[in-house]
RNA sequence: GCUGGAGUGGCGGAAUGGUAUACGCGGCGGACUCAAAAUCCGCUGUCCGCAAGGGCAUGAGGGUUCGACUCCCUCCUCCAGCACCA
């Protein structure tokens, strides 16, 4: 069989298609506007990867149907340009990241158009270019003008390796997520966002969303929203009173406190502590402040603390409780202490073995004797040792206890947030400079928007030193005080690059505007997105980040919606051949342009969407690409055989793929399409001569897959325009009835022979037709059938 | 530990509660060829049987149903994410 010549084919139709630029975006009828979204790439030196062209192949073919059935669709590309490699690269080889991010972009789009893929490169952008983060400036001006961005002290997480400060999200077991350094904490005044405001809207707001389970349980979890009591323990430290307030979310076992903790950090803690523990003290703080994250979690269970020597009061019984310091207890979630409870709560416990604390079972589980118990309860159960309280249950109790301690002044209801602001400083070069001033006299003064972009200047030492590459560049630093005239500087941190890709989908629709970040009807008209397909790594960074910028835009009037993802995918991994990760180390990297030059592009993008569903992680098997290239050769010498004249048979199958192929693309069902593709290829391949007009069908069906063999073929069949400019096909009723079908017989359940028969016979003639078996009747014995089921065109289950 | 997802041939995988294993890969046999590759045709879950046919098979065990890969309960294993969160 005669093999085509893929790289002929996809060269002369990418050069048409460059030349036509037939994908440009139509901004047609309201309402008739898709709107589909890959996750832009860091253009990495490495090139495009096998898993980019899965994700974009699958959106690409969705595209081209989507066209082909009369849609507007916005299918933008651009580049996440500023980023860490690009600089850590400089840093190595003095090759400035403008230069590299220009070469590896060229590359790109190189590379991406060798895959045919149908992007509107009008629309192609980089978070790198001014034209763009002027606007990414803008945005934060906007934020800091209301509030929503601000500096402030806090603990903060550093890298030492990469020398910067890092979001929580960017801290993965303690470690930078880029270089896996261990992170350690240090005391800085920093920019942030305040995206905590919106904790509980981005936490209902998913309940709206057509996302992946997993993503927004991954969300759920970093909100972590938790409802609960604050509870105040008051005392005396000789003259002085004072209140630590507490945070549980088991109030129902407040007759169970026998001690106080606070974090080491927590500010009562030098208050409270009397002389002769002062140096313990100090000593055990720095120990705790000097262990990195990763090192406190690793010594996980193994508690330790000090005794302060101050006692604060039970506020229901009065009891003195010991309080203690202890780095079980973290300063950044709920009040910085905790009520220890060691009969229901494993740390507490632990906790109080050690120390020699009182125990006190006040929640009686239903199926242990806590008398024998030498681990804490920490189920729901009835109270007991409660005083008023005994015998409620313990969701009872929450409320009553609760109710109990507002009545008094003792304790609030409070709703506490895993969340925390988000830290957008960077010291490092290679990323969008915040936009203010700093004046002696006027402080933080922003910008004026008429200034912007505040560009980053080329000509600067960016070597890493933990002081912002920014702050020695003179050029940079010459600025007057918007507000007084005075000398100034400029803010040196450059910001987070997620903040670049925050709000990129909005720019899409409308990229060269330089009044406005998008013009306000394009918005309308186009977002949110319909469909974003991308890798699953950014669950609670990028997509939870661009949810908080679409709800604050929202709020400050400049969006009509908030949620700007309605549905999301995520392509699973393609593994090395061995089902390994790919990786240099392992050397089992797959790389594009090696398929592309053998096989095509047209066979690479149908092979890795034959693979297997979407969202599955599988791996490469280049033997299977070899079988979709036959399946493409066979789609091709089909051509050879066209007549005519009619074929009921193949104009059945032909039907039936039409309908398959647009059922499973609606469900993303991408393997299953290009199967029943193959069924219809195989008849072809099995008939003496094919019908023009079922052929041409079928090519119009392969279009969105195989673009540029399709292209070719439709030409092969004498048409002079795109078929790309064709409709999309529809299935006709009529052609997908089959005049017999195949029935199964079975008897009690079990299969014992099939019957050919039309699909619209009546029960009566089905089970005469199944009883007449032979098989059938050996098992039917002759006995009277207790029930029979027809399932018309399926099967005859006689129960006898 | 918590959360989410998944367990089906030799392999990737397919099945609105209705003939389990479509499609592809691999394997076996045949055709073409001096030969090989490519291509084409046939077979290919497993066990028993010469065959007709039958038994057993969707991680394990129960249940619902005329009928369960699919629904319900219990358990096991694997993958991913989170994890001293009070």
């Amino acid at each position: 069989m005669a093999s085509y010549d893929h790289q002929k084919v996809e060269k002369e139709w990418q050069a048409r298609w460059e030349k036509e630029k037939p994908w440009v975006t139509r901004e047609g009828a309201e309402g008739n506007a898709l709107y589909h979204l890959v996750m832009f790439p860091y253009p990495s030196g490495a090139g495009l990867h096998v898993g980019h062209v899965e994700s974009y192949a699958a959106l690409d073919i969705l595209t081209r149907r989507a066209r082909m059935q009369g849609k507007d669709v916005l299918f933008p590309i651009g580049y996440d340009a500023f980023g860490l490699p690009a600089e850590n690269y400089a840093v190595k080889t003095g090759v400035h990241p403008a230069q590299t991010t220009k070469t590896a972009i060229a590359n790109f789009s190189k590379q991406m158009k060798s895959l045919g893929l149908s992007f509107d490169w009008s629309c192609e952008l980089s978070t790198a270019d001014p034209d763009y983060y002027r606007w990414t400036q803008w945005i934060f001006l906007l934020l800091y003008k209301h509030d929503l961005a601000y500096r402030a002290k806090a603990p903060v997480n550093w890298c030492p390796t990469d020398h910067t400060v890092l979001a929580n999200e960017q801290v993965v077991n303690g470690c930078c997520e880029r270089c896996g350094t261990a992170v350690v904490q240090k005391e800085l005044e920093q920019w942030f966002l305040r995206i905590t405001k919106y904790a509980d809207q981005l936490l209902a707001g998913l309940d709206r969303l057509d996302w992946p389970e997993r993503i927004k349980a991954m969300q759920r979890n970093w909100i972590g929203k938790s409802e609960g009591v604050e509870i105040e323990f008051h005392g005396t430290q000789g003259s002085n009173e004072f209140s630590i307030p507490v945070f549980t979310t088991r109030a129902d076992t407040l007759f169970g406190v026998s001690y106080i903790v606070l974090a080491p950090e927590h500010p009562l803690a030098d208050q409270l502590c009397i002389e002769e523990k002062r140096e313990e003290l100090v000593r055990y703080r720095d120990a705790a402040r000097k262990k990195s994250e990763l090192e406190r979690t690793q010594l996980e269970r193994d508690k330790s603390g000090v005794f302060l020597g101050a006692y604060a009061k039970h506020p229901l019984t009065g009891a003195d409780l010991a309080v203690y310091v202890s780095d079980y207890v973290l300063t950044s979630y709920g009040t910085g202490a905790v009520m220890g409870v060691p009969a229901h709560d494993e740390r507490d416990f632990a906790f109080a073995r050690k120390y020699d604390l009182p125990i006190t079972w006040v929640v009686a589980s239903p199926d242990q004797d806590d008398r024998m118990a030498d681990q804490a309860y920490t189920g729901p159960g009835t109270l007991k040792n409660s005083g008023a309280f005994d015998g409620l249950v313990s969701h009872e109790a929450v409320n009553d206890i609760a109710a109990e301690l507002e009545s008094k002044g003792k304790g609030r209801r409070v709703t506490f947030f895993r969340l925390r602001d988000w830290l957008v400083s960077r010291q490092r070069y290679w990323g969008a400079p915040i936009p203010i001033v700093w004046c002696e006299e006027c402080g933080a003064v922003p910008v004026e928007a008429k200034d912007l972009p505040v560009e980053l200047p080329m000509d600067v030492d960016f070597k890493p030193t933990g002081e912002s590459p920014l702050a020695r560049s003179a050029s940079f630093q010459k600025v007057k005080c918007p507000k007084c005239g005075a000398v100034a500087r400029r803010e040196s941190d450059t910001m987070d690059t997620f903040v670049d890709s925050s709000w990129y989908f909005l720019r899409y629709c409308d990229p060269r505007n330089d009044e406005v970040f998008a013009d306000e009807a394009k918005l309308r008209h186009w977002l949110p997105v319909d469909l974003y397909v991308g890798g699953a790594e950014h669950a609670v960074l990028h997509l939870l980040y661009s949810r908080f910028f679409c709800y604050a835009l929202h709020d400050l009037g400049y969006l009509e919606f908030e949620e700007p993802f309605l549905a999301l995918r995520n392509q699973g991994l393609i593994l090395g051949p061995d089902g390994e990760k790919m990786s240099k180390s392992k050397g089992n990297v797959v790389n594009p342009d090696d398929i592309v030059a053998e096989y095509g592009a047209d066979a690479l993008r149908i092979y890795e969407m034959f693979m297997g569903p979407l969202e599955d992680a599988k791996p490469w098997d280049t033997k299977g690409l070899v079988g979709v290239r036959r399946f493409l050769d066979k789609a091709w010498a089909a051509r050879e055989k066209l007549a005519g004249a009619k074929d009921h048979e193949l104009e059945r199958t032909l039907h039936k793929t039409i309908k398959k192929v647009s059922d499973d693309l609606d469900a993303l069902k991408f393997n299953t399409a290009i199967s029943s593709l193959m069924v219809c290829t195989n008849a072809f391949a099995a008939a003496e001569m094919v019908p023009r007009d079922l052929y041409e069908t079928f090519v119009v069906l392969l279009a969105p897959f195989a673009p540029h063999l399709a292209e070719e073929l439709w030409a092969e069949c004498g048409r002079k325009t795109s078929v790309f400019t064709q409709k999309w096909p529809v299935a006709s009723e009529h052609f997908l009835k089959d005049e017999k079908v195949t029935v199964a017989i079975q008897v009690n359940g079990k299969l014992r022979g099939t019957i050919d028969i039309a699909p619209d016979l009546t029960q009566d003639e089905a089970v005469a037709r199944a009883m007449a078996d032979t098989n059938v009747q050996k098992y039917v014995e002759g006995k009277e059938p207790r029930k029979v089921i027809y399932v018309p065109g399926r099967l005859v289950n006689i129960v006898v």
